[in-house]
DNA sequence: CGCTGAGTTGACCATAGTCAAGCACTGTGG
DNA sequence: CCACAGTGCTTGACTATGGTCAACTCAGCG
């Protein structure tokens, strides 16, 4: 059984070690946990109210759709990642989120962040510093499709999609288990989910990665990473400096 | 001769009036005007330390370049917006920003902010506000690169300037002036420079845009929406939840 | 045992990229 | 004043990347 911030403090360590006590702030900060089944909606169009989630368990995608029916998938959310936190802080652009796998959440309340926050500074740093990699990955993500064909662009997030489950102590160098339907993965990247699965098939003919029946596998990190021209660099930044 | 908070307070008060004492604040956070010719850098990668800038006049694109030398250009900014705002309060994703156009910039320090800030909370609100507006304007460049043809892509990205410079009192249904060049609209939207001019002889031919010398003419604004399936919902939404 | 949904594959088509050439305008130096 | 180089725009011809349609497999499930 997993305590209820186990992967997010997990997370938050790759910032900064945080204190016994800064992890109890953390932990009286999350409220009761709630479990949504794959597939169910856990915030429509931004609607949130004055509240956020940590997901604890499951993977978690936000996307966009198009008054045709066609869907972008802005981002994958997994354990130890917040919901909705940025349209708390900011209100970004509505979009929605649905659980892509059974999902384990704790609901956190503004107020309870808030005073969490002034009584646990360098908490609240980390958090930012959370919010500061999702951003860098949404831009990150505009560059992948904008500017790599759809070979380059499905290496470079099956190879980001690592690092970032790395970090919450998933996986490792030889691969991880990866929920994702070929579909998801074509709304992801936008291509369509026949030439997502054309593309799979040549990485896996030419040794470089295999996804097959719910497991990512790292055949050639090396030259995959050649080929996606990966750099990690946005992923672990320095942090936000205001704060410091 | 402009004054220096002309375009941000033009800008701001889209989203609340400000009052006197607030625009006078915002003047004194502003520090002495910087004039930089066009093609100039003015962050590299976004390396800015402890200061953020306002754009006063002329226009501005933040970008990232690849490896190999593509470009895909982020944003644009037009006068009233800021620069490596985000990046001092979240430190975002290293891309570079450069001066499309001469432009005049006014510094702002972190700590004048700050202090600015806590003096006029209102001033600060807003300013959350704009920075919201800029990550919804991300999310959605994404979708329209993911997911909606070249034509439709070219269509939604001028509509979408049009509505951001008639809120800084720009142009108007008619059309707007534009600087860029055919080369830059194309690093923005994920095509080649060639096939942007193909899409933008087509807008003309059908008598929905023309895009010439440096002026956007809208032909038939209803149609042209439509093919765009542009909603600009995210470009005026409600702001910050948690200071209000 | 017949659904359904995800994944596969092939054949064909269309959208967008590449290459190549030429035009118009601007600013520079002879 | 003219020749020029440079830059941005334009067009055509050809190519290729990725989309669409259709059919089939396979596993899970009532």
């Amino acid at each position: 059984m997993v305590s209820s911030t186990a992967a997010v403090s997990k997370r938050l360590k790759n910032y900064i070690d945080l204190t016994e006590q800064e992890l109890d702030t953390l932990s009286r900060m999350i409220g009761p946990s709630r479990m949504i089944s794959a597939g169910g909606e856990i915030v429509h169009e931004g609607q949130s109210g004055h509240r956020a989630f940590i997901l604890q368990d499951g993977w978690v995608m936000s996307y966009k759709l198009l008054p045709e029916g066609a869907r972008q998938i802005i981002d994958f959310q997994v354990p130890g990642d917040f919901l909705g936190l940025r349209s708390l802080l900011l209100r970004t652009s509505d979009h929605s989120f649905e659980a892509v796998t059974d999902v384990l959440v704790g609901e956190v309340k503004a107020q309870d962040m808030l005073s969490a926050f002034s009584s646990a500074p360098r908490l609240a740093m980390s958090i930012l510093w959370s919010v500061s990699c999702d951003e860098a990955m949404v831009v990150e993500h505009l560059v992948n499709i904008g500017r790599r064909s759809a070979i380059e662009r499905t290496a470079h997030f099956l190879l980001e999609l690592g690092a970032r489950l790395r970090s919450i102590g998933v996986g490792d160098a030889q691969g991880y288990p990866c929920p994702l339907s070929q579909y998801q993965l074509a709304d992801t990247l936008g291509l369509s989910a026949i030439h997502i699965n054309r593309v799979l098939r040549q990485l896996r003919e030419q040794n470089l990665v295999t996804f097959q029946k719910g497991v990512v596998q790292f055949n050639d990190l090396k030259k995959l990473t050649e080929l996606a021209e990966f750099e990690m660099g946005y992923l672990d930044q320095v942090g936000p400096v205001l704060v410091s």
